[in-house]
RNA sequence: CGGGGCGUAGCGCAGCCUGGUAGCGCACCUGGUUUGGGUCCAGGGGGUCGGAGGUUCGAAUCCUCUCGCCCCGACCA
């Protein structure tokens, strides 16, 4: 990705006014920060912007997949009906599944899972108990025909997933994958600066026994978490506690909470609104016996092996830190998601100050710093307004009074501080402020 | 899918009730002005009024059908 862009070419349409449509935070902020832009009901197109964050936040996900032992695939978009039929879903799973035939009338679908397509691939390669276990992960695009999309791309029909399968040899396996999964997800989602609780879930159509879904803490979340206060502790490092551990505590989403069974009471019980934006699963050998995938153990009896399935909301994602990370003015990014890093804020129109923001610039991108650099004729306000709305986490800003000095003045987005510092140290200061 | 709302310029809206051939703010273009919080002045371009049919001398406005978008509910990453 390009480290520098300048606003006067970089394709930004940021909004002053809310189009109508848009009723939740995130979806407003995004459209008005010139991220995404709407095709059809839950369908959108990712600008220069909101591709740049969505992009970050794959490649967290990514790099934790790939650290747990994961292995990256590419399955098809469109997936054939015989192998829906073949598991039994092809009925079963309604409308939600967009249908449609090719040239010669061949059923296909879009595909809004890849159950079937995995465990086909293991059928066919994978036929000995040694090759277990395996993790594979793709990230790509789904579509659900959803009744009812909402939200901007919280709830789109057309989405970017991540999703993983894992095989085991037997129970035990399955569960250790299971709970390395479980550990993954937490270090990803505390990468990715959000306040996520794991509640005991329903296993819904994918069936199974054994299921997480992970919220990320929003006021604005549509559904109602209860869990132990324990995990509010846990916030900072919450990938360091035993995982055993986090799966011991209390923590039901609405529909599975019971107050009668619930241990806690009282203040130990912490409420909240959280949105999905993963859910993990075991279930067992479901898949790989009906859709006959066996591996031959070393008795030389064969077995199915045990099988867990395991999604991340990424699109969903990037609307689920805007709901957890803005305030009146706009966007506030995590530093990890940030699209730049630097927003660099040229006042005044004089050759000077842009010389010395051309150096700026040139000089924190030789270290690695991302800048989006307004080099725009337009006045101070809405320089400063774009920037706060689009919520780069650091803002530079040079007038000709701070010129005159040999200052420049660091912003930071989140806590609005505000420090003027010397021209010649700007650049390590910045880098220290990024590390 | 059930219930509700809305489609008028890129965006936000007025006009519709009570028909007479479209307007405001922002954005955009030109010239000037301004430069530490969406600056000000002047001029300008842009609309098959979602679509089709009907009533009428005449329809954004009334009637019928249709398409789309949004909100509330059941489902989901």
């Amino acid at each position: 990705m390009d480290l520098v862009m300048k606003l006067s070419t970089y394709f930004l349409p940021t909004l002053k006014e809310t189009p109508s449509e848009a009723t939740v935070v995130s979806h407003r902020l995004m459209l008005r920060a010139g991220m995404i832009s709407q095709s059809t009901a839950g369908i959108y197109s990712w600008l220069p912007l909101g591709l740049r964050v969505l992009k970050k936040v794959e490649q967290i996900v990514r790099e934790e997949q790939d650290r747990m032992g994961g292995q990256e695939v590419l399955m098809p978009l469109l997936q054939t009906a015989e192998l829906w039929q073949e598991s039994g879903r092809y009925d079963g799973y309604g409308k939600e599944m967009l249908r449609m035939q090719d040239r010669h009338e061949r059923d296909l679908l879009f595909g809004p899972t890849a159950e079937e397509v995995i465990t086909d691939i293991f059928r066919r390669y994978i036929k000995s108990y040694k090759a277990l276990p395996k993790c594979f992960y793709q990230i790509h695009w789904k579509f659900r025909d959803e009744i009812r999309p909402r939200f901007g791309v919280m709830r789109g029909r057309e989405f970017l997933m991540k999703d993983a399968y894992s095989f085991d040899v037997d129970k035990e396996s399955a569960v250790n994958t299971y709970r390395a999964m479980m550990r993954t997800y937490l270090k990803t989602f505390q990468r990715l600066g959000l306040a996520v609780i794991p509640v005991r879930a329903d296993t819904g159509v994918i069936g199974g026994d054994l299921s997480h879904e992970f919220h990320v803490l929003a006021q604005t979340g549509e559904s109602q978490v209860y869990y132990d206060k324990k995990f509010d502790t846990f916030r900072e490092n919450i990938d360091q506690v035993d995982v055993d551990e986090i799966m011991g505590l209390y923590a039901m989403a609405d529909e599975m909470h019971k107050p009668e069974e619930c241990p806690l009471e009282g203040e130990d019980l912490r409420e909240a609104r959280g949105i999905e934006v993963g859910h993990i699963f075991n279930f067992g050998t479901k898949y790989s016996e009906i859709l006959n995938a066996k591996v031959v153990l070393a008795d030389g009896s064969s077995i199915a092996p045990e099988m867990g399935s395991y999604g991340i909301g990424v699109s969903r994602l990037v609307g689920a830190i805007i709901e957890a990370n803005h305030d009146e003015q706009g966007i506030i990014w995590p530093e990890s998601v940030a699209p730049f890093q630097v927003a660099l804020i040229g006042l005044g129109g004089t050759v000077e100050v842009s010389e010395v923001c051309e150096r700026i610039y040139k000089d924190l991108e030789k270290v690695g710093v991302s800048v989006l650099y307004d080099n725009r004729s337009e006045g101070p306000g809405v320089k400063f307004s774009t920037a706060d709305l689009i919520g780069l986490p650091w803002q530079i800003i040079l007038g000709p009074k701070g010129l005159q000095e040999g200052l420049a003045e660091i912003k930071c987005r989140r806590t609005g501080d505000r420090e003027s510092i010397p021209l010649e140290s700007l650049v390590s200061y910045m880098q220290e402020k990024l590390c």
